[in-house]
DNA sequence: CTCGTTTTGAGGAAGTTTCCCGATTCGCCG
DNA sequence: CGGCGAATCGGGAAACTTCCTCAAAACGAG
């Protein structure tokens, strides 16, 4: 049989990183070698440890998963990271496989499944959940807003006014209102604070960072 | 010795349920007689089980944690329940005690402050993680919006106008004016979506319901 | 190359929000 | 009781947003 394949967690709920250590010590070919509760820390073990597989929280104090994601990539560009999110908008795994994650779960699907999402990463497979193929679909059939148009959401839903927005990116105040009645039109809303109720609820955008 | 502090877990889940249940399992005082993964199911095993304590997920699929709590307390008054929760803003801690929650943990914490949540709890004492508590005092002294202006920013939030706010409430709209005035004063804003985004971002209310 | 989409832009009318001024009522606390 | 904060209401001017029409350059797909 083959060298085991060799696991850091990084979590900072304890006990997440109880639970998933503890499924991963029940299998006989993974081997937990490291944990680590935020991003310096995560990168400080990677350099040393080197791990197979990396499972990374979406969500963790300081740089999020995906910074983390982008750092630990940019020096090991073949890094095997399992993203463990308990976010399913379509904007995370899109800036979840930006970043160069492998893999993508949702942290509502059965121990099992992150298992067979970690022998699959060892393996430099692609990682998507099934309900995350799904979601993503349905969203694919919503909004559908053009890149431009998520500059400006993502902005617009931080409360920049169209004059900020104008000046942020370097557009006209002409240009500003096309953009925003181009979103309006396809959320399927009449101003501004409802563009930023919808956005956040289905996950278009996110509001943390 | 007295008997067990029989334990059921309700969460969606899988890791966290199974690093709870090592971390119960460990102690020779508690024991694990039910798990469940949804509000439903966690109504049943209780009438069923009658634990001492029940863990509590704050979301779920379906109706939330709080809504579960209050479903369980409506039929067992002097029912042990421990929320568990990523959120730590002061409307969802306010929420948990509202809706009879014994204790409310954040799931950043240690599992060692969990298993001594869970025996405060058996013993009916009330349990706020140290983190909540200085949460809870550092926002005190912040915004501290009065219940009616609570109420305006609740549907603030939620995309409605001046017009819709003062039908909602029963209000003029001067008196809608009035307090939302008052509502971006207090959080430092200059209009209604960046009293979105802050709100949002600082737990003041909840935007998923 | 032509078509459709995206991105950019101008300008204006109508409506909404923000920011002022003012005022009355109510209940609570010293 | 007097004062104080909360909640209520009115009005108005300035600023901003929304909705609309029109237009053009850039770009990729077919």
């Amino acid at each position: 049989m083959n060298r085991k394949i060799r696991i850091l967690i990084v979590d900072d709920h304890a006990m997440v990183r109880l639970g998933l250590s503890q499924a991963i010590e029940r299998q006989p070919d993974l081997e937990l070698v490291g944990e680590a509760a935020n991003g310096a820390r995560a990168l400080e073990l990677y350099r040393s440890l080197r791990p197979d597989v990396v499972t990374m929280d979406y969500q963790l104090p300081g740089p999020d998963g995906v910074a983390v994601t982008a750092a630990i990539r940019a020096e090991f560009p073949d890094a095997g990271i399992l993203l463990l999110s308990i976010y399913e908008g379509q904007d995370d795994v899109w800036r979840a496989t930006q970043a160069g994650a492998t893999g993508y779960l949702s942290k509502s699907v059965e121990v099992a499944e992150v298992i067979s999402g970690i022998r699959r990463v060892a393996a430099r497979q692609a990682v998507f959940s099934a309900g995350l193929k799904e979601k993503l679909a349905a969203r694919q059939a919503g909004p559908n807003l053009t890149p431009r148009e998520l500059d400006v959401l993502r902005l617009l839903v931080r409360g920049r006014s169209n004059k900020e927005l104008s000046s942020d990116l370097g557009l006209s105040q002409s240009t500003v209102k096309h953009h925003i009645e181009s979103i309006f039109a396809k959320l399927g809303v009449q101003d501004r604070t409802q563009a930023t109720a919808v956005a956040v609820q289905r996950g278009v955008v996110r509001l943390e960072p």
